[in-house]
DNA sequence: CTTTAACCTGAACACCGTTCAGTCTGCGCG
DNA sequence: CGCGCAGACTGAACGGTGTTCAGGTTAAAG
């Protein structure tokens, strides 16, 4: 059997729901499609490389068509978009503030950019959004009501300068 | 030499800030201590008790009496101080993250008795809590000033229900 | 001076990520 | 059909990692 790149990702990605982020190794990966450690260098420069893809691919998996809401609604559903994409997977949240901590622009990108359409200046917007991303980013555990109120009290926060 | 606890606890603390987190190895502390890596286990069951020992120490040094103040100047300096102590040493944050992980409850609680001393709710004050410690822990490498405006955010966000 | 507990050795076990020269194989082209 | 080629893979090694343990050493207390 010989296998392409999106195929690792895939199996990957089902080892890391079985087995958790911890079991996920290069050698065990490899063990798992039959191949020898080496070949998944083929596809990926490094073990970072196949985490971002791996990442990647929960978040495109996740991601829903963007919604004209108030902002503060539109805000609270990237988050809890985030959060749900992210509880899909075992370790999710680790694999992915992982990879955030490479590439931070990227999931702080959106929610920027709803803070900016509803009058934030650059400053708050790029602290608000990344204040949110990690908040999101490290409450995965939490019961979803606590989490809940943990959101509104960083909107409650931002509504306090936004008006 | 013979070595304590403690000097294994200091000598891992000076490595630490010398050479980073991921080259603090048993190893390389076995080897910087002129012992064993065997002989380390002697003092820590594994090294995840190590760490956890580091991370005790850092918090230690860093922490400070409690002062009477108004309870959002409280919770300001408690934040503040936890930031500098991790701040203190190199990959502090990412250490103490670590640790807090397995052990959240020490690090909430002297802000969750300030909220609640402010008249939060039990619920307020828990989830109020652990958001300021997540949110102290992943933002060590930002600005002061950026800290210092994400804090005010989540601060509003806690003042408007506490009035 | 003897006992005892703390400390350490030396060696091994089972993993890990990564590299690389060489080999195989499926597919498109002539 | 046969050829060539690029993508996929092998097999073996390198230098690390955390951890265990039977036995040896050493400092200090009685």
């Amino acid at each position: 059997m010989r296998y392409r790149r999106a195929d690792v990702v895939e199996r990957a990605i089902e080892v890391l729901d079985a087995h958790g982020l911890d079991a996920l190794s290069m050698r065990r990966l490899a063990t798992d499609l039959g191949v020898q450690p080496g070949a998944l260098y083929h596809h990926f420069t490094n073990k970072d490389a196949l985490l971002s893809a791996i990442a990647d691919e929960i978040l495109r998996r996740g991601s829903r068509p963007a919604e004209i809401a108030a902002w503060d609604a539109e805000v609270q559903l990237l988050c809890v978009g985030l959060r749900d994409a992210m509880r899909r997977h075992r370790d999710g949240a680790v694999l992915i503030a992982q990879v955030n901590r490479a590439d931070a622009e990227a999931l702080e990108r959106p929610l920027r950019a709803a803070l900016e359409r509803a009058g934030a200046d650059p400053d708050l917007a790029r602290v608000g959004a990344r204040t949110l991303v990690r908040f999101v980013l490290s409450h995965e555990d939490d019961e979803p009501a606590d989490f809940g109120m943990a959101l509104a009290l960083v909107l409650d926060g931002l509504r306090a300068r936004l008006g």
